[in-house]
DNA sequence: ATTATCTATAGATCTATAGATAATGC
DNA sequence: ATTATCTATAGATCTATAGATAATGC
């Protein structure tokens, strides 16, 4: 009979999410480096999957990357595939994260929509490019798998609500006939707009030889003569 | 000494592309059933690779979804790449031939640039889904491939060119103060929406749920008041 | 004692070819 | 006679495991 140190942890490593299957596990370690060989191998596969894709990624090139054998990988991971899940999971809660804090309405009194939809180009045009690379990647992923797929449009839906009510909050500034749609499209555009553009190799022609600020410029013009934006009313905003 | 029949011709079959190296050839079918089974192939490799991506695609998946064995395929074709670069060229053949079709002033005559804008929209928007899905997954591809990417962007930049063509001709409707600027920014705006559309998986929320007629309304209200479209001059459109 | 790592390799694919067989059309 | 197809398989990966060795920390 093993003790009860013996037996082998097996957690869902993810505990945040909501889409994983017992599959998906990572093992807790329980040692120093043990932390430091996983967030190597993470690091190592999260390079070389972006670089290269999933497929043309083998476990031993990982390994190499990450300064340890194949052996290792397979004591933490499952499986090549739960590597790519925990990848997921360290890019998902970092967008959760970001997210609640950039829609938190205390963060923005007193903000007008250009205010806002200036803040929210600013923040993803500065985002860093390997990370965009990688979420490109992890999306078209995860076209293929329900679970993942569930859970990125979950984190789509919580920014669009998030700045929904946002600008909602200042509808008053909006001449739009129909502030609601109006609102929607608008967002679509940008998050289209964001997507193409953050596409560095395929990148539409206009927007991928244009600086930042003469395209954010542009932007914000597009946006105001569509919502008809009048003087904000400051007094509505809570 | 061979026959001058029997040398094997190694053609470069995508003669029309300009990106074509020596490896992707393919062969040049002297009987009927020769191109009955070329075309079979690709049609397989088309959709086995929309539906599971190229690298899950075996060669044996290929010859038994169209109805034949892997001997056949090498016949054809000089490896499993050679028949990804063979589907491009179809595809961008298609792609290529549509755009001048639709970029020629003649066709556009007397119409305004909602005209223009409108027609550009409709057409798009009621290309065949299976096109798209495989468009979306060669431009994947072609982040990684050199020739590929480059050939994908020559053709984005004519349509580019072209409908800058058709709008600048129609420069007078526009109250914009930089039409060259605006013009290029409404084309990016318009390639992105309809990019993030297209992708019937991860399309924002907004769009995904909304039919095309109002899309299209709102899409026409957008460009419309960025633009500060006037009433259109007729005169100044050749 | 337990946990983490390494080395070596079995087993499962998958690509591409060789050589035999069948169909085509001059 | 030439071209197209098929069957069978060699050779190259690549995944995942087994079993041995090294490091950790109670």
């Amino acid at each position: 009979m093993p003790s009860p140190f013996g037996i082998i942890e097996r957690i869902f490593a993810l505990t945040k999410n909501r889409w994983l299957s017992d599959l998906h596990w990572v093992r807790a370690g329980q040692q120093t480096r043990s932390q430091k060989t996983q967030a190597a191998l993470l690091d190592a596969a999260e390079t070389l999957f972006a670089e290269q894709g999933v497929e043309h990624t083998s476990v031993a090139a990982i390994a190499r990357q990450a300064g340890c054998s194949v052996g290792a990988v397979y004591h933490h991971f499952r499986d090549k595939k739960a590597v790519l899940y925990a990848l997921f999971t360290r890019l998902t809660d970092e967008i959760g994260a970001t997210t609640q804090a950039a829609v938190d309405p205390n963060r923005w009194q007193g903000a007008t929509i250009v205010d806002i939809v200036h803040g929210y180009l600013e923040f993803l045009l500065r985002t860093e490019q390997g990370k965009i690379a990688f979420k490109h990647l992890a999306m078209e992923y995860a076209r293929q798998d329900d679970e993942l797929r569930e859970h990125f449009v979950a984190l789509q839906a919580e920014l669009d609500d998030g700045l929904t009510r946002l600008l909602l909050a200042r509808r008053a500034e909006i001449a739009h006939p129909e502030p609601r749609i109006a609102i929607g499209f608008v967002l679509d555009q940008l998050s289209s707009m964001l997507a193409a553009r953050a596409n560095t190799s395929l990148a539409p022609t206009q927007l991928g030889s244009r600086p930042d600020k003469r395209f954010e410029r542009e932007v914000l013009r597009s946006v105001s003569s569509y919502l008809q934006l009048a003087t904000p009313a400051k007094e509505d905003v809570s």
